[in-house]
DNA sequence: CGTAATATTGAACGAACGTTTAATCAAGTA
DNA sequence: TACTTGATTAAACGTTCGTTCAATATTACG
């Protein structure tokens, strides 16, 4: 095995053959699509080597066993996305005036995401990512508990301080929500056309973000007022009593 | 094998050995339980068979196949559920006065899914169908399409008759928003409840449909008016005027 | 009771799986 | 040129996979 996979490894310490290089980005590509499109049970590594074009005994060598190139996956683009993203929060809240609007939090919490389609590879990562983030067995590995959990942290605050009329357990709950629509848009889009009679499309990034963004930016127009009415009736029990606009 | 998977299949047809259902149930009940926690291909009949306490080939012999179980497990709950959907939606849209709420249809959206954790095997069912709406190689098995597609079109459909101001297109939009906002609650309550540092819980049913519901029911509070600003700078580009509030 | 239909079993099949080993190839270094 | 190290290969390992089959047990019915 040519390098570990400790976080603190270092890229070219050694001038040896560097023909490895590119072979491990392929066997990597190769393995982030298939993984994406059937997860890691519904791949075999013989399948992976097949379609990338190198020995099954090779891919063993380079990641050490399936669940090492698993993992080598995600952390090959974690790294510049994670940084994509906290640019872009930073961007937003560092602007003293005028003061950062909830809206501009949401852009940076989906832009990267949906611009990551135009990327080579870039929706077979946003699906893995999906899969995991819904997979009980997600706990065992820690992958989104390591690489997600600490700016999704970072993105609840900003929209805390943003929305100061808001509850902040009512934010978590909203950023959630936010995540799963937009995990769901980005997943599995053919439904979603599909359901629509092709009246709505997906191809543009910019109208993605606008329609998710815009949707959430309205229901933060509406301030929360008062507990919401915990009734015992079936339907209908949520009450809401003439709330006041802020600004978006 | 005793029973065709067809859809029009009889049961109680035959009066001989009966106790074969109750061994179906339970094979299909571990085998529910498997599938949602790790994927059809995280889980091999062998393992269904030794939980379920049968042996492998009675498994076989009961579904045909693998894809035959896997099936069964699907169809074995889908009738059931569709139809409290679709009768709560329903008992919503007949009623006249006072005019059906789109709050009323978001909730009996929601409630089925939310309050099938209750019934034993209800939350590995929830999960299963996330897991199947995620997942590419679901329009190869169309069970998404054949199962779901159907009574999704009809909440669509509802959901556009109580929210008039809006543009058909933006209905399917926030179709999707709830679905998938839903869908992650549901599938993964764990990060949620470990972000929000368990000052979220998701204990209560109506606590959960509350919190999704309202939430929704805000950003249905303004009418969308004029063509989302379709601008090409990168954050904030999207505007929003003067939104009159309707009733939710 | 006797017979047919269903339910269940143990055992085996061939195929595919992840991983390992020893050997060879390619390239940098002294 | 010799030596070292990383890259790559072919082949095999033992295991587990989904499926099948013949035989047996259990139940229903005339």
């Amino acid at each position: 095995m040519p390098k570990k996979t400790s976080l603190t490894e270092t890229p070219a310490t050694r001038t040896a053959n560097r023909s490895g290089e590119v072979t491990r980005e392929r066997i990597l590509d190769t393995a982030e699509r298939l993984f994406s499109e059937h997860g890691i049970d519904g791949v075999s590594m013989r399948s992976i080597a097949v379609e990338g074009r190198v020995t099954l005994a090779l891919a063993n060598y380079h990641f050490g066993s399936k669940e090492g190139l698993y993992r080598a996956v995600f952390q090959r683009r974690i790294a510049p996305v994670s940084e994509q993203r906290r640019a872009a929060l930073a961007a937003v809240m560092e602007r003293r005036a005028p003061a950062p609007m909830i809206r501009e939090v949401l852009d940076a919490l989906a832009r990267p995401w949906v611009e990551l389609r135009g990327q080579a590879g870039g929706i077979a990562y946003t699906r893995l990512i999906a899969r995991e983030a819904g997979d009980p067995a997600e706990g065992r590995r820690g992958i989104v508990e390591e690489l997600l959990d600490p700016i999704a942290r970072e993105f609840i605050g900003a929209m805390q301080k943003t929305l100061p009329c808001m509850a902040p357990r009512r934010v978590h709950w909203a950023y959630h929500f936010f995540i799963g629509a937009l995990l769901l848009i980005l997943t599995n889009p053919d439904r979603f056309v599909r359901l629509s009679g092709k009246v709505c499309d997906i191809e543009s990034d910019q109208a993605v973000i606008d329609e998710i963004v815009t949707f959430f930016c309205q229901a933060f127009a509406v301030p929360d007022e008062g507990k919401p009415a915990r009734a015992s009736g079936r339907a209908s029990t949520t009450t809401q009593k003439k709330p006041r606009r802020i600004r978006t």
